[in-house]
DNA sequence: TCTGGGGTCCTAGGACCC
DNA sequence: TCTGGGGTCCTAGGACCC
């Protein structure tokens, strides 16, 4: 019996946080959209007709103004919430189409469809791109190969070209059509391959993922790593990353962000220090894990060179790992208090958890006071059941603050349309 | 005035030990 | 004047991804 050889899909939603926004509004549809990242900071997501307009990603907002200007580029601050939200409704549908899903990313999941070939496999990738077209109103692309990374360019090449219709199926050419194909495509295009290694790439005539797919594995780990070398290989069509369908608990949580305004004072920095610790307290309850160290950092504004600049961090180690947040807040304020200096005007806090592991297997201390334990334990599932029923933030400590000067911008944030009640969209019918 | 946030993996090199 | 070698563990930093 011949071996089947593996079929991995890609699926990956068409310029996602743009399209989320369209969804709502269908105005904006055939005009160029565009999404900042936090603080309204960056450009993070574009819309074909702003990409042609030639705007990078991750450009800073205020170097384009005269371009949005003049093009009419609709703005928009993210909308995290609603992001995740359509997510789930997404990676929910395409869960029927292959029981193997590993969810990689907010707008993209791997399939195996490995054992589906007696289905005609462009058929399946249109089935799920009308299924979800239908449902949830988003455009996706689906691309299909033996390994990962050929999923992850045949993906590229169905958003890229028109002829495929969305779905790109590697397994269904010919190899030298195939390599045809990989010589018309930049080396840079390749999952893992960024701009420096592109770079290193091309001192060694490596220009097209041809080139590369040609390249000796063994030869290019010793010049860069055992990844490289697994690149080549999955290009080939030898799948070496397997599908993760459960995803491992986090190893690091950290919750960090930029300021609205520069933040001078103590009391502000606090604040933010103990909104950001609460947040990573609470992923750390939901992957059920305790950590051992919190890592508190400030900045200062590292694009003013003008400025004084000062920027620490402390790793602050706790008596006995754990997820209470009144022990992590303690832990971190401990920090902050050593390491902040008068005078400077910073732009960013931030903490890190690190040394996690799992809540259960959490080793009893010497001088653990089993009925403070319990205590801590049901606070913190009260604490968490109110917030996750009620919206997050509903109970929170006092150290926040109501007045938070220091809160990023976010100056052009649609509604929570599919989360929350009063903001949902209400639909007319003109008769 | 205005420049994101959250994560992983790998390697090199230092510390330390015998 | 001579000045080991091998192994492990840990951390910092680079590179990458979305």
């Amino acid at each position: 019996m011949a071996v089947t050889r593996p079929s991995i899909a890609l699926v990956d939603c068409n310029n996602f946080y743009v399209s989320c926004e369209r969804v709502f509004n269908p105005k904006l549809n055939n005009k160029p959209v565009l999404v900042l990242s936090n603080n309204d900071g960056c450009v993070i997501a574009r819309s074909q007709e702003v990409k042609d307009l030639g705007i990078k990603m991750g450009v800073p907002w205020f170097k384009i103004q005269t371009l949005v200007k003049h093009h009419n580029i609709v703005v928009f601050s993210s909308n995290y919430t609603l992001y995740a939200d359509m997510s789930n409704r997404v990676m929910q549908i395409i869960s029927h189409f292959s029981p193997n899903q590993e969810i990689y990313s907010i707008d993209e999941c791997f399939l195996d469809l490995t054992g589906f070939q007696h289905l005609n496999l462009i058929d399946h990738g249109q089935r799920i791109r009308a299924t979800i077209k239908q449902f949830v109103g988003l455009p996706v692309c689906v691309g299909i190969g033996a390994s990962k990374t050929q999923a992850k360019l045949a993906n590229h090449l169905a958003k890229k070209r028109p002829a495929f219709e969305g779905v790109c199926d590697f397994n269904t050419l010919e190899p030298e059509g195939l390599d045809r194909l990989f010589s018309e495509i930049e080396v840079g295009e390749v999952w893992g391959v960024g701009s420096r290694t592109k770079k290193r790439l091309a001192e060694l005539s490596i220009h097209t993922v041809l080139d590369l797919k040609k390249s000796s594995p063994k030869v290019l780990r010793k010049q860069f790593s055992v990844v490289m070398e697994r690149t080549v290989r999955e290009l080939n069509g030898e799948s070496c990353i397997p599908l993760e369908e459960v995803a491992p608990p986090k190893e690091q949580l950290i919750c960090s962000r930029s300021f609205g305004a520069p933040v001078f004072s103590l009391i502000d920095l606090t604040q933010a220090v103990i909104t950001y610790t609460t947040r990573a307290a609470e992923k750390l309850r939901q992957q059920k894990s305790v950590a051992a160290l919190v890592y508190v950092f400030i900045e200062t504004n590292r694009f003013k060179v003008n400025e004084p600049q000062y920027n620490n961090g402390l790793l602050v180690p706790l008596p006995e790992p754990g997820n209470d947040t009144r022990l992590l807040v303690g832990a971190a304020l401990t920090g902050l208090k050593r390491i902040y200096k008068p005078g400077f005007a910073y732009k960013k806090a931030g903490i890190m958890l690190n040394d996690l592991s799992c809540a259960d297997a959490k080793q009893k201390g010497l001088f653990e006071d089993a009925e403070l334990q319990a205590h801590s334990k049901s606070l913190m599932q009260a604490i968490d059941k109110i917030n996750g029923i009620m919206g997050s933030g509903t109970i929170k400590f006092t150290g926040e603050g109501l007045k938070k000067r220091w809160q990023a911008k976010a100056e052009r944030k649609t509604p929570a349309y599919t989360t929350r009640i009063d903001e949902i969209p209400i639909a007319y019918a003109i008769g």
